[in-house]
DNA sequence: ATTTTCATTCTACAAATGTAGAATGAAAAT
DNA sequence: ATTTTCATTCTACATTTGTAGAATGAAAAT
């Protein structure tokens, strides 16, 4: 049984990158897409990596000199836990104080709104 | 220049607490207060609440041997910022995605999604 | 006036996280 | 066959976080 953890936040950047790229990636890939403002030396990336592998996050297969790293944990699986128990967290569990919190605060457009609103209408149909 | 920055999770849960009371709290009404499970040493607690007040989240008024603990960051300015911020590291931005997530993964139910709809409707109907 | 209580403050320490230089070793270039 | 390159692995260390015992000191009880 593993457990799956909440991340730090710069192995879930690196997670993220990896889960992006939709196939296995080697760290070469993950220092070219870093985002702006992350001048991580490469060992602090390659260090992110063992750990990452560590935790269950990702395996390694070597390939020459390279590894490549591959998600072991689905990207769906995590956000789907992070993002509930962020909801439980910070907002008592309530959806609408979420969206209230992103709204007041100038977070969402109205076009990010009428996605919502669309995709909300959708699945509430799958109620009736 | 304080920089609001995100508090580590036993802080938080104390900073829920405190928020959730509406006025200033002694240390024991938050012992009192955890939520089950949290079997925290009150010195621990103590020290918490001293970690918050020098990240100036929170204020100390003493009160014959009592503090009273007071939040200086405003509720709503914390969850704004971490909402926020939680959308744009887990879901590149997404609000849709966020909820498609906890829909997913059966985190919320007809009744959240109903209120989450009331409440998407009427503040698109601004937009008009 | 003494003793007791107990909230607060100090001090401590292990584990987790952020960050990267030094050492290694095998592939690539000469 | 040697040298060079460079991804990977080791090692290291400061900071942050989780957690709480020891010491303090003032209010409360006697």
């Amino acid at each position: 049984m593993s457990e799956i953890k909440r991340l730090p936040d710069s192995e879930l950047e690196i997670m993220m990158i990896i889960w992006g790229a939709g196939k296995p990636v080697t760290s070469a890939f993950i220092m070219e897409n870093l985002r702006e403002g992350k001048n991580w030396a490469n060992t602090t990336v390659l260090n992110f990596l063992n750990r990452l592998v560590d935790r269950g996050f990702l395996r390694t297969a070597r390939q020459g000199r390279f590894n490549y790293y591959e998600p072991l944990v689905k990207e769906s699986e995590y956000l789907q836990k992070e993002s509930k128990s962020f909801l439980e967290r910070m907002h008592i569990g309530s959806l609408k104080s979420f969206v209230a919190a992103l709204y007041d605060g100038d977070a969402i457009d109205e076009e990010d709104l009428a996605e919502l609103k669309k995709y909300v209408e959708e699945i509430s149909n799958k109620y009736k």
